[in-house]
DNA sequence: TACCCATGAACAAACGTTTGCGCGAATCGA
DNA sequence: TCGATTCGCGCAAACGTTTGTTCATGGGTA
């Protein structure tokens, strides 16, 4: 039963429901008996306005476009549940869309996304360059938040983890520890967040009152890839004294090449993490992290999403937001001893 | 500019532009000419039909929800990742909501889903009983396909694991590597696929040649509730020489409380869990694990959902299919030999 | 020439809302 | 008692499609 039904039921116009049903009683001054009528014929027969009538006179979906690289990856899924969760409460659906960190995939769900008029999106791009998905970004008619990762070229506004100042730090912490020789182990080259932190890790060794040497590898996300490239890290001559990882499955792929060539940590080697992991602080020993707000980043994502929809889907202005990565300092993190090597 | 826009600047009726753009030329017979013309200026101006004005006249929404406990959880986020890949194949989108594994707040989204008036939706339910979500659920003006839980007192067609068969494979297998006290961490007492686990568990103890004892354990899915459930276990007098966990963080306590407490794996205990996850043959020694064919069990929820709506949103018929699990045998395992307790 | 039929496209109703406007009735002040 | 205001609600248009029906045109046959 639609709300045309019910006031015909009633004997009523499909409007004074319709003013009730929406929450505009007082404002269009139907009186209480009336409304109160209303009211309770609706929840005995269930009536509720349908919400395909109310978009296309509206000329809003009441729904918002989530895209992400992989929903698999923790850190995407947190974001993906803190992202719903408050958006529920201004009463705005998500649709979700996984393009399985491939580029092709990405412009065909973009592509499909903004044709289906949603009201917004939150966009955390795969981080391939890319001149068609610039422009199908910049010629975009709703309000799309960029997350994690930019896209070169689009003035667009972003929340981020400041992967430069995290990078940076991260760095710094095995600096401080007494390591000269630090290794890292990347995820792809393309993404601007690992080129962030990368360039952060640089500066960090550069900058270190004393000499210090870095060395860089690995490329891509799957495991088989990050298992090779962390064998390759583990089996550099000289071996570096303290590793970070900039990716899950990187840190994985230490943790298990570390166990099979039985390289102790932290007494040979120290590890240090991005991201902390459900599991992170219950393996042995504990992993150092260097954690994300997701929260906070979700909650202002979706502020500024919001914010702009409130406006008329207007874009806002392209800010960048970071935000401080946090440091959990656990044992598998230790000073450097020379003797060690 | 949209369809009727596209036809006034063509000199077009809007209806012929429609049947152009939604693929319907033939068979109302347009003339190629005209077809031609209509498709070179709607790919020129990017006019696609407005999908609020389609699903508004066709009555649907092109978009079924999906409901899922935690998303957070690895097991949903593959599932949820498939289902969203399967569907986009039909063009059908997916709307996500994660309830938290909070009966309440699956009871408000379930509602808040129904009254979207979507095509259909996949259900992993939390698990507890509730006679009003049953109800809900009955009346449902929608096609539901439940997941790997069931409701009771529901008939809706379901998909998941056979986690009786299961259960009874797990604690068979360490039977039969000699173990006679089996450990058992469990998840949620109210959920059915926890129930159905337990029962094959105990019945394959029962059915044993020879006499073999069981302890239960655990409670809930938190972290905290599951490192003090795993102390628990642990600590029983005579300890189990095999331990099944049930669920993904069950797992993860055992794990952490076994090193705390010095117990090595797999020569002092063995272990086997359920679901396998990214680290489980990453971590030392490899984890043996019960794991779910997600990819299939995904299919076969989208198949028998597309069916449903192809049919005209009836629901189909309330079928349980079920699906063996399967058994990754790795190192955690091991032979049980008594001079080891 | 008159008729029939196939062709190609327009007309109009319907899907379920929201909302500016208007209209009759009741209330009020003078 | 009368004009002016307020109150309570209905009317109708509009949002953007889809689709059954109708209509004009032209070619073919009788």
């Amino acid at each position: 039963m639609n709300i045309s039904q019910l006031a015909e039921h009633l004997g009523l116009a499909v409007s004074t429901v319709s003013r009730v049903l929406s929450g505009n009683a007082e404002k269009y001054r139907i009186s209480n008996q009336t409304a109160d009528r209303i009211r309770e014929a609706a929840v005995l027969h269930q009536v509720v306005p349908d919400p395909l009538g109310t978009s296309l006179r509206k000329g809003k979906s009441g729904m918002i476009g989530l895209l992400v690289p992989d929903i698999t990856n923790p850190f995407f899924a947190h974001l993906a549940r803190a992202i719903e969760l408050h958006l529920r409460k201004s009463r705005i659906a998500v649709q979700l869309c996984d393009s399985a960190e491939d580029p092709e995939t990405e412009m065909e769900l973009l592509e499909n996304l903004l044709q289906r008029r949603l009201d917004g999106m939150i966009l955390a791009p795969v981080g391939v360059e890319s001149e068609s998905l610039a422009r199908c970004l910049e010629g975009s008619p709703m309000p799309i938040i960029l997350m994690d990762r930019i896209v070169s070229g689009v003035a667009l506004p972003s929340v981020s983890l400041d992967h430069f100042a995290a990078g940076k730090l991260a760095a710094t912490t095995l600096l401080q520890s007494g390591h000269s020789h630090l290794g890292c182990l990347r995820g792809s080259p393309q993404s601007s967040a690992d080129q962030g932190r990368l360039a952060g890790v640089e500066e960090a060794v550069r900058e270190w009152k004393s000499p210090a040497h870095l060395t860089v590898k690995g490329s891509g996300y799957s495991l088989e890839k990050s298992l090779s490239e962390a064998q390759a890290l583990l089996s550099c001559n000289p071996r570096p004294t303290a590793i970070l990882t900039l990716t899950g499955q990187g840190t994985l792929g230490i943790l298990n090449r570390a166990n099979d060539l039985q390289i102790r940590i932290p007494e040979e080697l120290s590890l240090l993490a991005f991201d902390e992991q459900p599991w992170s602080r219950l393996v042995s020993p504990p992993l150092a992290t260097i954690s994300q707000p997701i929260e906070k980043m979700a909650t202002r994502a979706t502020e500024l999403l919001i914010e702009a929809l409130e406006k008329g889907k207007k874009q806002p202005p392209p800010q960048q937001i970071l935000y401080d990565a946090e440091l959990q300092l656990r044992k598998s993190v230790a000073h450097f001893s020379a003797d060690a090597d």
